[in-house]
DNA sequence: ACCTGAACACCGTTCAAGT
DNA sequence: ACCTGAACACCGTTCAAGT
């Protein structure tokens, strides 16, 4: 009871040199949290988040699905919130197939060198409007995860780290107090609240304008109308910024 | 082939027969769509969506959970679907407990007939925020299925509704073409996105200012500051109401 | 340390059957 | 018409075992 019974950590070490000496196959599939994420976002993106099995997701990483457990031990929920900090922190560039626009934000840095995270020397606008296009392509890339995203509380480091960025900007612009607190939340706001109605009006309407008719004059009246998600975007930002740093 | 075969409905006229004779103990729970989708809606409030189980609420309804598919034949995705319209549909009262709250929205009408949904003659300002109001309270109050309103495209009867009587309010205001279908996806976004942000915030910042200090210092700097999301709301819905509506 | 295999409790859904 | 009971395929997770 009293007395601390140490393990017996000798198999271990003996597994450790027996592999240094080549004589026995390491059970190693090369499996990392990193190579998780990335293959649970691929099936959420190409078939849905109701078909991110952990047994599919071990069969898409050519594993048995209980393998997953040793690099998430809680499970599929812990799973759920690393995918969540992976999309959410625009900061991170890794992992993403950039496609045909890669040489698009190409600026050739100064010093090869990696020297951490540089301070961003933009004004405060061009540093927030930077990040909200950042993170709204995130979010349209990544839309099959917007249901993880809602009910998880942004309190991880990254978010903290995006909330700080955006608390600096604003006093930049020149508020201070509440003013902040009330920008910040805007911005998030406008942010999420744009991307979920471009996902949820994709494709609409595909009604027939004969079926709207008479029922739905409005909407019958303005069924050809079709506008820009990007430039409305952006333009909404622009609005938006403006407002929240008009003298008060 | 080319035949019409008459289906044999001469068993359901003998038990009609034997019902009414109370000949024979109806096999009838009482169960009906809108108890499944306020039960349903009951588990997702109190237990949170992923404890929503056809078992789970078959049980809460004091019936076999497969009594379910009888009123949605096509399964769990179906039910989602209905409790996705019940949430969003504003212009319905029914079912929801409103607490004590319940004296405070009672204007008496003058013809107690039901002459189906009047004519609002309020202006078009205080239309929308009514809605936007109406729509926040009810997106809060079932906030536990926000995730299934996400990727469920706004194309049900009541969202047309919904969306035609926002488009003669922008129009009324003075709006036309684009602007509108702008306004209109403009209004939208904004309680989402609300929405969202306050659920996501609740309970935050619930670190200790002592953690924050140092790496994220215009965090820990606000740390204090408490907003009231209803003013937040309200005032936020104004602005936007009137900047939307500023002369083009 | 890293992965496998068998097992358990639970899930959505189907289908024949009961009244 | 409305509900039950048994059954099937699949799921998340645990745990002992392998290397």
């Amino acid at each position: 009871m009293g007395c601390v019974e140490k393990r017996r950590i000798l198999h271990p070490c003996l597994y450790k040199v027996s592999l240094v000496l080549g004589s026995v196959s390491r059970n190693n599939a090369g499996l990392s949290a990193d190579r998780i994420i990335t293959e649970a976002l691929r099936i959420i993106d190409g078939q849905g988040l109701r078909r991110l099995t952990m047994r599919r997701l071990g069969d898409a990483l050519e594993v048995e699905a209980m393998a997953i457990y040793h690099h998430f031990p809680l499970g599929k929920e812990a799973l759920f919130e690393a995918i969540v900090d992976f999309v959410t922190d625009v900061s991170r560039t890794g992992g993403e197939e950039t496609g045909d626009e890669a040489a698009a934000q190409d600026d050739p840095a100064d010093d090869p060198e990696d020297t951490g995270p540089r301070e961003d020397t933009r004004p405060w606008d061009e540093r927030l409007r930077a990040w909200a296009h950042a993170y709204r392509d995130r979010l349209l890339r990544h839309s099959g995860a917007l249901p993880l995203i809602i009910n998880r509380r942004p309190d991880t480091d990254g978010a903290l780290r995006t909330l700080d960025l955006h608390y600096a900007a604003f006093t930049e612009a020149g508020l201070s107090g509440p003013d902040v607190v009330r920008a910040g939340a805007a911005l998030d706001s406008y942010v999420t609240g744009a991307v979920i109605h471009q996902v949820r009006a994709a494709g609409l309407p595909g009604q027939h304008p004969a079926a709207l008719n008479g029922r739905y004059p409005h909407v019958a009246a303005l069924v050809g109308v079709e506008l820009d998600p990007d430039q409305g975007f952006d333009d909404g930002l622009r609005t938006l910024l403006s407002a929240l740093t008009r003298n008060r």
